[in-house]
RNA sequence: CGCGGGAUGGAGCAGUUCGGUAGCUCGUCGGGCUCAUAACCCGAAGGUCGUAGGUUCAAAUCCUACUCCCGCAA
């Protein structure tokens, strides 16, 4: 096994830990990843994650800005078989077809449900009770391709986007230390997708960020968690991002519109919604950190936030 | 050189416009009340006001440079 020549290819730090398990237990040729991007006020350049592990073993980095077009280096190492992992580019079909093994993919959902790139968060939106990893061959679809194995790990309560990502991450390492060596002695199993059962769990958008007042407290305690801790929930507050960390659902009704803030205790700022209230516990001002509910009212008058209306 | 906000006891903030005794809400510690308490009452400790210079009789406050944190935009 040892000699089994592996390219990776991935970008957060979701996978990190499966590059460090393909270095440890294989040849890993080359890492690709996202070029380094320019990243925040300063524009200071930061290395993807899996970048500063691959350097952190001396594995060479490639990081094409269109592998759709620059992947020579990468069929010239001659991969036994490439393995992704939330890279970020579609990866062209003359790379999928080079390797002798193929091409296969880690993924952060049950296929063929929550296809795309962020199918963590989105578990968690949706309100989904189990999520899990698949490993499956990649083709020239987004996430459409032949199955080979599955995990699945339930979704509590009170798990956020943060927790699950630590949980599935946790997860896909043993995942793939049973299924590659099936993979290289072909006993594997290959289950096509159900095509009409996909879902599809694209990046999280601004407008998603948003949390609308008007929907049921269960919806909008999902947002919340499920964008804990990125890139977190807002919303606006005579003018003001206010970021909402962390919330509880709460049983009392009120008959108030919706975004209005009814109390503001140590307990949480208490906003109605479409068929109750919410209990938000944790926020963050803008221009300042986050900071929970308990903190935060030590230094501003309470009474100045009640019946306000959150939009 | 993208736009903007911020740094003040352990926490969250006010005070900066117009220089002149370090303040609020909590927390902590001690004491009291209580069957009891996260509640209430009394008391105490704890801050070179981000850093370095400058102006001034006097700087948290005015001037200059720097560091760090954060929201937006990418």
């Amino acid at each position: 096994m040892k000699d089994l020549k592996v390219i990776f290819m991935g970008t957060p730090e979701f996978c990190v830990p499966i590059l460090r398990f393909i270095i440890e237990n294989y040849s890993c040729l080359a890492v690709v990843t996202q070029p380094d991007k320019e990243v925040g006020r300063k524009h200071e350049i930061v290395y993807s994650p899996v970048k500063k592990e691959a350097l952190r073993h001396e594995i060479k980095v490639l990081q094409p800005n269109k592998i759709k077009e620059e992947y020579d280096d990468i069929l010239a190492l001659n991969p036994d078989i490439i393995i992704t992992c939330a890279y970020g580019q579609i990866i062209p079909e003359v790379i999928l077809n080079a390797p002798k093994y193929g091409c296969i993919n880690v993924h952060a959902s049950l296929l063929p449900e929550l296809r795309g790139g962020a199918p963590i968060h989105k578990a968690i939106i949706y309100g989904l009770k189990k999520t899990g990893i698949t490993i499956m061959y990649m083709d020239k679809g987004m996430d459409t391709g032949d199955m080979i194995s599955k995990v699945s790990v339930p979704i509590e309560d009170n798990d956020t986007a943060e927790s699950l990502h630590d949980k599935l991450m946790n997860v896909s390492v043993p995942l793939l230390e049973k299924t590659i060596p099936e993979i290289v002695k072909g006993t594997n199993k290959r289950e096509k997708q159900d095509n009409s059962k996909a879902t599809y769990a694209y990046n999280v958008s601004r407008e998603e960020e948003h949390v609308d007042f008007n929907k049921n407290s269960k919806e909008i305690y999902n947002q919340i968690r499920g964008l804990n801790s990125w890139p977190g929930a807002y919303a606006v507050l005579e003018e003001n991002n206010v970021k909402i960390w962390s919330s509880k659902i709460n049983d009392k009704v009120y008959d108030a519109k919706p975004g209005t803030i009814i109390s503001v205790t140590k307990e949480g700022i208490e906003v109605a919604t479409k068929d109750g209230s919410i209990l938000i516990t944790e926020l963050q001002m803008p221009g300042k950190r986050k900071v929970l509910v308990r903190e935060f009212i030590n230094g501003i008058k309470k009474e100045d936030f009640v019946g306000k209306v959150f939009c």
